[in-house]
RNA sequence: GCCCCCUUCGUCUAGUGGCCUAGGAUAUCAGGUUCUCAUCCUGGAGACAGGGGUUCGACUCCCCUAGGGGGUACCA
């Protein structure tokens, strides 16, 4: 493979980037550095509608997470910049001008509500609206009026129509098209903005892209943009087109962003009384916000939909990149979990990584049909891969992971965390191993008590009887190691005949609230003595009460 | 409506005419280990969308039908 590979992800800034666009860039990124080709980072804000100004940032800084980076691009720089198209127009006039001088392009008067309308008229007959090349179009002095009188101008590429257009795909083969039906697309936009098709043909020959590998969804731009090619740059050879399956989600239809405001607005219709002034201002929107939101006029903002859904303690399906970070997944399991999603290795590994990946990616094997997108399969690669990773990488991910939800384990130092991790042998995510460690840095004053641990272990049979005595012995004991706990939790068992159960649940969920813990020996080591009897005493004076009380 | 793509266990997939009584992973079920949650171990069940061809032989090639997806913008 001594041939030259440039390739490029080329996302649209509106917002956070979401897995399929990382599939993307990681696609794109893996063929690249397996051909210690370039790759890269180009921003298509030619949308001023759509654009928000910090999308591009957010894009970066997830891509950045996952560890894909980029040779050229934004705040990186290289030969072919700049590397936002909307500082580009000049050089996107000069091609325009080119083919309009050549014949190759027209001048068109229609608004967009013009065109709207032919299109519903076309509709309505059950055709479909293909726009039509007027027999003579507009001369150049026309245009000179036309923009003189202050009239939407455009400019629409003339596409060939002597011959078949074939595409040649990585993944599908050859596709014929015929050109009749490719109508004669705009390529310059009334507000002087070149449009995605004619921007991203431009660019990509400019930037000597030789591989465009992207979703299924483009293989209809594709005869366009070759014929465009063609056109301006007769004497470059096309790019080698790959047009990978498209990723659907597991609650049906296609993975998208609208997931997370569905589910929420789901859970709140849910509710008896929602309480909507509560939910606004969780949000930090207007209580009208809310109600727009719930009668589906509008959509808040990402922030804001994240701030309601805590608020109910309802989940909602990751589909940004941070979503996943927040939920406690490794950027590893993600890249590989990723690139499992249209492409496998062709023999039997699933779980890899990065490097693993990079050797074995070719664009030979990526998959013809369409994925689904399986969060179980996910839960079990980040259970691998929290194995699999070196023990400082993890504490790293951990670290950062506590500072994204702000954890009290934030107060730990390292070597209690690795100490955690360790112990935490066999979690399914950073999220699990945070809950089931936390309470080691919560105030002992401010444990929340689950209800139904408190019903289910402290209130039934023996437990707080039990947990009397554990206290007792406790503070009788002279060492305080885990093997003296160990020793001390297990005779009790035996002496009670009962099961170690019987014995160290009432204890956890003394400590901490719940159920669910670190192993109750370390945990009641690494709380140290005295804050575990203050716990117990706590607990045994709150539930004591309460138990009399109900016997009465 | 028109155009394009796709179709193997629930899911992701291996399979490029005989290695297929179709392999792996995940999910699921049964059992085991275990102080909780997980992990872990053993075993089970589970698929070539349907119909026609081609061929000595089709999961593999061709056609049709059905189903799924994508596109049909002065969005990308």
């Amino acid at each position: 493979m001594s041939e030259r590979v440039v390739t490029r992800f080329a996302p649209s800034p509106t917002g956070y980037l979401h897995v399929g666009g990382a599939r993307t860039a990681l696609f794109n990124w893996l063929w690249a550095r397996r051909n210690g080709g370039t790759f890269i980072l180009r921003i298509e804000d030619t949308d001023q509608k759509r654009n928000t100004p910090t999308a591009a940032r957010q894009v970066m800084t997830d891509l950045q997470w996952l560890g894909i980076d980029w040779d050229e691009g934004p705040e990186t720089g290289g030969p072919h910049g700049p590397y936002l198209q909307s500082q580009r127009t000049d050089l996107y006039d000069k091609y325009v001008r080119q083919l309009l001088d050549e014949g190759k392009a027209y001048h068109c008067f229609e608004t967009a509500e013009e065109l709207d309308a032919m299109r519903q008229e076309a509709e309505a007959q059950k055709t479909g609206f293909v726009y039509r090349r007027p027999e003579n179009p507009p001369s150049e002095e026309q245009a000179q009026q036309a923009r003189a009188e202050g009239r939407a101008i455009a400019v629409r590429f003339a596409v060939p129509q002597d011959q078949p257009i074939v595409v040649n795909d990585v993944v599908r083969g050859q596709i014929s098209f015929n050109p009749a039906e490719l109508a004669d697309f705009i390529i310059l936009k009334s507000d002087g903005f070149p449009t995605y098709n004619f921007a991203c043909v431009v660019d990509d020959a400019l930037m000597e892209v030789t591989h465009v590998i992207r979703g299924q969804e483009h293989l209809m731009n594709t005869p366009g943009q070759q014929a465009l090619w063609q056109a301006l740059f007769p004497e470059r050879p096309l790019p080698q087109y790959a047009h990978m399956s498209v990723t659907v989600s597991d609650s049906g239809g296609k993975l998208s962003k609208r997931e997370r405001p569905k589910t929420l607005r789901a859970a709140i219709e849910a509710l008896q009384n929602p309480d909507l002034g509560k939910l606004a201002a969780a949000g930090g929107i207007s209580t009208d916000d809310v109600a727009a939101f719930l009668e589906g006029k509008s959509v808040p903002d990402m922030p804001a939909i994240d701030a309601m859904a805590a608020s109910l303690g309802v989940r909602l399906p990751e589909i940004n990149i941070v979503d996943f970070f927040k939920s406690g997944y490794l950027p590893e399991t993600m890249v590989n979990f990723l690139a499992l999603l249209g492409w496998n290795p062709g023999d039997q590994r699933e779980v890899m990584s990065v490097e693993e990946l990079t050797e074995a990616f070719d664009l030979s094997r990526l998959t013809k049909s369409n994925s689904l997108f399986d969060r179980q399969k996910l839960i079990a690669f980040n259970t691998e891969h929290i194995r699999m990773v070196p023990k400082d990488v993890l504490l790293d991910h951990f670290k950062a992971y506590l500072e994204q939800v702000q954890s009290p384990l934030l107060a730990a130092d390292d070597e209690v965390l690795a100490k955690v991790l360790e112990l935490c042998e066999g979690a399914r995510t950073l999220e699990q191993i945070d809950q089931k460690s936390r309470f080691l840095y919560v105030e002992d004053d401010h444990i929340e008590f689950d209800e139904t641990a408190v019903k289910k272990v402290l209130l039934k049979g023996q437990a707080l009887e039990v947990l009397q005595i554990v206290r007792d012995r406790l503070a009788q004991m002279s060492e305080y190691t885990e093997q003296a706990l160990e020793d001390m939790l297990r005779g009790l068992a035996e002496e009670r005949q009962v099961g170690l159960g019987k014995v160290a649940q009432p204890l956890r969920v003394a400590l901490c609230g719940t159920t669910i813990s670190l192993p109750i020996f370390d945990s009641v080591n690494l709380l140290g003595k005295q804050r575990t009897l203050t716990r117990i005493d706590a607990t045994l004076k709150r539930f004591g009460a309460a138990t009399k009380a109900e016997s009465k």
